[in-house]
DNA sequence: GCCAACGTTGGC
DNA sequence: GCCAACGTTGGC
């Protein structure tokens, strides 16, 4: 699950250590929370459009998806107007805080790793902020982390 | 239902 | 700031 740092990396996070992830307005990350988010997931908190893009650490999803409230919010920058309250269009799921990599993995080793190749958020013209990760891949990423000094 | 124009994303 | 790539929009 990608973010910017500068509007909530996982410091915002650890320091919050759970957080509705919404916002999110695209139809394919709606079906994923819909169809294949369950508690207790586990989730990679990637940074995008910084200084050292990458997997900066863990999360829990902690629990099933439900209606985004920043689309109902006028105030939000999230607003749809064409959001009806009786079917909602957009979904949120809640994730908590699970640990930080000391050492990020960044962009570039994770597409130069044997065994990542595949993973859709290296993609070029991606545009997907939630992005699936199989259970080899995400062991691969955990043992590269590990690899790096986290314990 | 097609498709060109447009806006957004995100790495560089 | 550039630009490739994609999703969305709206006219037809």
């Amino acid at each position: 699950m990608k973010s910017e740092p500068s509007v909530y990396g996982i410091d915002h996070l650890q320091r919050d250590k759970r957080t509705s992830w919404g916002g999110v307005r695209n139809y394919q990350v709606r079906n994923m929370f819909r169809d294949d988010f369950a508690q207790g997931d586990l989730a990679f908190f990637y940074h995008s459009s910084c200084d050292e893009p990458g997997i900066v650490g863990t999360m829990k999803i902690a629990g099933k998806a439900y209606p985004d409230p920043t689309q109902f919010d006028p105030e939000s920058e999230y607003f749809d107007p064409r959001s009806k309250r009786d079917s909602p269009s957009w979904l949120a799921v809640d994730v908590r805080f699970e640990r930080r990599f000391r050492q990020p993995l960044p962009l570039d080793v994770l597409r130069s790793h044997p065994g990542l190749e595949g993973l859709l958020i290296l993609r070029r013209g991606n545009r997907l902020s939630v992005t699936p990760v199989t259970g080899a891949e995400a062991e691969l990423i955990l043992s590269l982390a590990a690899e790096k000094g986290v314990p």
